[in-house]
DNA sequence: CAGAATAATGATAGCGCTACCATAAATCAC
DNA sequence: GTGATTTATGGTAGCGCTATCATTATTCTG
């Protein structure tokens, strides 16, 4: 004996037969009216659009996913939270995704390759219509998933590399090397570099060998160099500017992976009675808004955050299909020359 | 004549039933291993596992999710991302999910209770596990979605008010009121409030009505008051601390609405030649780390925002049926007395 | 050692939606 | 005005999985 039709159902919640037969027309028809797919009468639309709203009707996007092999999610796979450029990355993706269909769904790797991996094929098992993550470097499964599967990617912050589908982002190297290049032409000979050890910031890394090289370049070196064990923060900064200055008394200027480091430089300088860039360059990355905000602007870079995500997005919302030709967006970078070298 | 089975499907992604079919066992085995429930034999399990790895599979959730009318997703809706206390938070959500099964799906509202109804309308189609919101005002269909669905509501950040079930967070009241004793005990008389105008930041205004309590008992008012539009920033409150000084210059202690506001207080007095604490108080909410990292430290209350979407996503997974109770967990705050006020 | 519980597996029928094909009516081209 | 297109709608068969019920082999209970 068959089981009873719709033993295991959601009784309380209405389907989209249950608006159909409230409207008066078939299931597809209704279906074609919640998707804005296809032509539909505007009597028949207005049929339909009633009948979802006094039943209160919610589309189940699961069935919809299983029946058209394909979602409107779009995973996100961020190295970090606690570093506000991811945040500010998010919220340009955010941005370009509002008023469409679609919704982030996100993931935090901790700069970890082999976690990005294991997130990115739970996501996977979503369909999602697309996939953005951070740098261009990836596990070897990572990739060849990246590569097949039936959804648009864009690899994000970097561009210095071969992407899988859309890259967006600016050189990092570049950025390190015109830092370097720019205190050299300000005067600054003695350079000292205090950075962190999370060995798979790849940018942070491409920027300090951009550094090196301006350097080598003017026939220059670093002097001394200090990292704090694990991620940066404002108070590492601080404390390595310290010791990097014990350390290296005669140094001139001091570089930072990026602005928060940077401002813990600027605090020592303030609480050590050091001023900033007359008797000591700081120089940061990012361009955060607080880092302008201080009484000495901090000198730095700005990164486009903000518009790396939002270009992202809506460049991935051009087309579902992607495309023969990899596109490499470079949103570029400000130097900000500040007030502290 | 019927169309030919599998017309639409995906060619190349292998299914469940390919497994199964490898392995040896029937569909619904292969399914248990899977997801790990139900008694398994060893053999079996491992004979499962193989096959899983040699072909690849990735379970297509939307089917399980149909299937089972339920999903791993978690809808997380945050008002902003600009503002660090909501990373923080979603941090806290992320590492209590990772090693569980469950994804966060986030939205942002702009703290607005409109767009917060149109996205949860929109999360709710993916039958969440789920949802998590930030404070315990929202519309009033809204909030009948969130009594009458199947899936845990957390309310985090405020726990001044009646939940759906679970609230994590502190009293913002309080922490206001707390200010304002703080500071009149330590010997400040003259008020000033240097704000912003978000006029669905309730925390913010409360924390507001909670100073203005503790002033009132000990017969004092707020001598001036000033709002940025919008958003704040550091450097509002840079300009902001500048204004208010300048219409009210016998002010003796400032009190804002966060840290981010109060740094730029602070770096205005450093502009100005004004010593923190002695000639004027300033005090934030949040205890930000860079705050701290300032050569006089902010003096500020250390709300708990890890913690609270550490504890809010915890208490959720532990069980999937809404309890007859409701929680709430209060995650408490602690006033750092700081250097400068 | 019979009867009861438990462990391990499978057959079947959907979950709620949309792709695909088909049909009928209205509009168009010349 | 006749064939060709376009517009509007519907019937049907899955999408890939899991809840339910059924079955058989195994272990336990007293």
């Amino acid at each position: 004996m068959p089981r009873k039709r719709n033993a295991h159902r959601n009784a309380d919640t209405p389907t989209l037969a249950d608006v159909a037969r409230l409207a008066g027309v078939s299931d597809i028809t209704a279906s074609r009216v919640v998707r804005n797919k296809g032509p539909i009468a505007d009597a028949t639309r207005a049929k339909v659009l009633a009948a979802i709203a006094e039943l209160g009707y919610i589309p189940n996007r699961a069935a919809g996913s299983l029946a058209s092999s394909g979602s409107t999610l779009m995973s996100v796979l961020l190295p970090s939270l606690s570093n506000i450029v991811f945040p500010d990355v998010l919220r340009g993706i955010h941005t370009a995704l509002t008023e469409t269909a679609f919704q982030p769904v996100i993931g935090v790797t901790d700069y970890d390759p082999v976690i990005e991996e294991r997130i990115l094929l739970s996501f996977l098992a979503w369909q999602p219509a697309a996939v953005i993550l951070a740098g261009l470097h990836h596990t070897a499964t990572a990739r060849r998933h990246l590569e097949h599967g039936r959804f648009r990617v864009a690899e994000l912050m970097d561009i210095d590399g071969d992407p899988v589908d859309i890259a967006v982002g600016m050189s990092h190297w570049q950025a390190g090397y015109d830092t370097g290049k720019h205190l050299v032409q300000r005067g600054y000979r003695r350079f000292g570099y205090a950075g962190h050890t999370i060995a798979s910031d790849d940018r942070a890394r491409a920027r300090y060998d951009g550094l090196r090289a301006a350097l080598k370049e003017a026939g220059l070196l670093l002097i001394a160099e200090e990292r704090v064990q694990g991620g940066s923060s404002t108070l590492a900064g601080r404390h390595l500017l310290e010791a990097i200055l014990r350390k290296a008394p005669g140094l001139d200027v001091v570089v930072f992976p990026n602005d928060d480091m940077a401002m813990g430089g600027i605090f020592h300088c303030m609480h050590a009675g050091i001023t900033p860039k007359e008797q000591l360059g700081i120089f940061g990355f990012n361009g955060l808004d607080i880092g302008q905000a201080l009484p000495l602007p901090l000198s730095t870079i700005l990164s486009k955050r903000f518009l790396i995500g939002k270009t992202a997005a809506e460049k991935l919302l051009e087309s579902r299909e992607r495309p023969a030709e990899k596109t490499i967006i470079n949103t570029g970078y400000d130097i900000i020359e500040g007030a502290t070298a």
